[in-house]
DNA sequence: GGCGATGATGTAACTAGTTTCACGTAACTA
DNA sequence: TAGTTACGTGAAACTAGTTACATCATCGCC
């Protein structure tokens, strides 16, 4: 047990100030010969500098703070991949907080990783914490929102998204060329990338010339509720007079839920309904899943940059959706 | 920009002194009059106390930190929910680090934490820094190994590990129970966990009159490997003149590459042979197949209890695997 | 041999708070 | 009314370091 070792004891022991021992660890002009015997104290006592102090005195800690909605949607997983490859390669640490999805707690989560005194902070979550991000922007702490745009940004505070509208807009050309017409969507609550992916769908099917009702479009927030929500859209499309021949999911999240549904129906992929979601996968390719693919690993990547070499203005990032065409939009060889 | 504000700041704009100040934030005895003051000061000022100050003065952070070896896994993924789970309800952030499998990178990383000065640590990763780890708990740093245990632990190192010999004896048991008798078995690498799965599953085997060859046990650690490794494994069965029919995965890392490996040769899931793999995930229900599942939520949620309950001796949690029968073994009704 | 330049080191002030101790005031008791 | 107690508060010491500044010995140069 016992006290900790402090840069004191160690001063003692080599018989020096303690100031020598923090220029000896930390690089200062110091005589060989004392810096041996500085290190030498630092083995025998198996000194750890508390980094916490040295952050005090920096006027901020090293590490990158990670606020999370939800670990378990694959986005977001990959994200935090990405930001903790970029970390790693610049010697910070990550800390990390998951919402679990509740909206008053990402307030309480970005306020801890303040008084963490984060070098900077990456957050995911909605527009309750937006008026502590810019405050801390303006105050130098660099912030930046991902999955989401932010109106007129202060310096420091910047954004990184997927081009949501186009990414519907792949949906409808592609459902088109697989010749399908009648189309269902599962969508996740009323945040904006949800929101912007059905607008963009619904606009590239209105330029074919094919409409998407209001009430082919189902939020859903939990397997039971997608299960529901795909009956409802299968019997809407017959009351309609026209079956659904493609269910559409717009967020990764509800993939498994969404094709489980479908599957749990005796509804063969592609051949009765074509499925097309969001968010490449591991079970993708061998499920011959089609999906709408975002670089969320080199997403990750980039919001850590942006930390990490915080630019002094503020950067607004747009990626562009892929394409990952397989098998289950009955797709012409 | 400019300079944080300080708790100096507030104490002057309150017409107080620091130390009053301090009382109000943390619960001392002031006069209601004083604490409104400054509470006002609080607001007016936007004043975030630091808590890595804070915690130097105590001694230690509130922040639980966590080097995971693979974020990957399904496993680790689930462990670190729920050791976020258990840090959220204490109020706790988690310092987070990925080692991506370099085994050189997780004794600088334990290291990293301990120099945060963490409340607690939670390890996954190789022997590599047990002799840190040890000293951490023998000077008062709480200290998990998960997916392991430690030989002789002093008080405060603590391990939660699976009974990986009883995982390999159910798979045996249940194999056998569906008719199986010449299984082939992918793994990884060398860990310990590994090792034990397969010694159990050898175990079990032998006592219901099976054997398992040596060259029905090829390690594999990436996809190509793996595709590899289920090859050499169907060769070797013909070579034996008994064409295997089960292929055990001991690890859930390469359950979607060994189940694709399979579906790639047109080998028919449970007809032309059994398929059976180490934890449970999303796609299994939908996919039927079985799977030998471990409690990874309960197993992060104890990890962290474990940190922040600080029980005085040496902790050994030995979880119990547990089998979850669906079709991909050919079970019968 | 005296002079300024250089290099190594210690002293002390600083970071942003917390906590102990001492003091003054006010209320309560004898 | 005097003595005791409790309460609120500030000064100062403390946490574990970093850094600006001062000191001093040594060295090269004229």
């Amino acid at each position: 047990m016992g006290r900790r070792v402090t840069i004191g004891d160690v001063a003692a022991e080599a018989g020096v100030s303690t100031a020598t021992v923090s220029r000896v660890i930390n690089g200062g002009t110091v005589a060989e010969a004392t810096a041996t015997r500085v290190w030498e104290a630092v083995t025998r006592l198996e000194y750890t500098p508390n980094a916490l102090t040295r952050s005090i005195f920096a006027g901020r800690s090293s590490t990158i703070g990670v606020v999370i909605r939800d670990l378990n949607s694959p986005f977001y997983l990959d994200l935090m991949r990405g930001i903790d490859e970029v970390a790693a390669a610049n010697d910070s640490l990550v800390m990390f907080a998951n919402t679990f999805r509740h909206v008053d707690r990402d307030l309480a989560q970005v306020r801890a990783m303040d008084e963490q005194r984060v070098r900077g902070l990456i957050v995911t979550t909605g527009e309750g914490s937006d008026k502590l991000t810019r405050r801390m922007a303006e105050r130098g702490t660099t912030c930046v929102i991902v999955a989401r745009t932010v109106p007129d940004p202060p310096p420091g505070l910047h954004s990184i998204s997927l081009n949501n509208v186009e990414a519907g807009r792949l949906m409808a050309t592609h459902l088109a060329a697989c010749e399908r017409s009648a189309v269902g969507v599962v969508s996740s609550g009323g945040r904006p990338s949800q929101i912007e992916r059905t607008e963009g769908l619904r606009r590239g099917l209105a330029d074919l010339g094919l409409s998407l009702p209001e009430d082919a479009v189902i939020a859903a927030e939990n397997d039971s509720e997608v299960d529901r929500a795909v009956g409802a859209l299968l019997a809407a499309g017959h009351a309609r007079g026209k079956p659904l021949d493609a269910i559409v999911c717009t967020t990764g999240r509800l993939t498994v839920a969404a094709y489980s549904a479908l599957a749990a129906r005796g509804i063969a992929i592609p051949d009765d309904i074509a499925f097309l979601t969001m968010d490449d996968f591991p079970w993708a390719a061998m499920l011959g899943i089609t999906v709408i693919d975002q670089p969320s690993y080199e997403m990750g990547r980039r919001a850590a940059e942006l930390v990490v070499d915080t630019p002094s203005d503020s950067v607004e990032l747009v990626f562009e959706p892929a394409l990952v065409a397989r098998t289950s939009c009955g797709e012409k060889k």
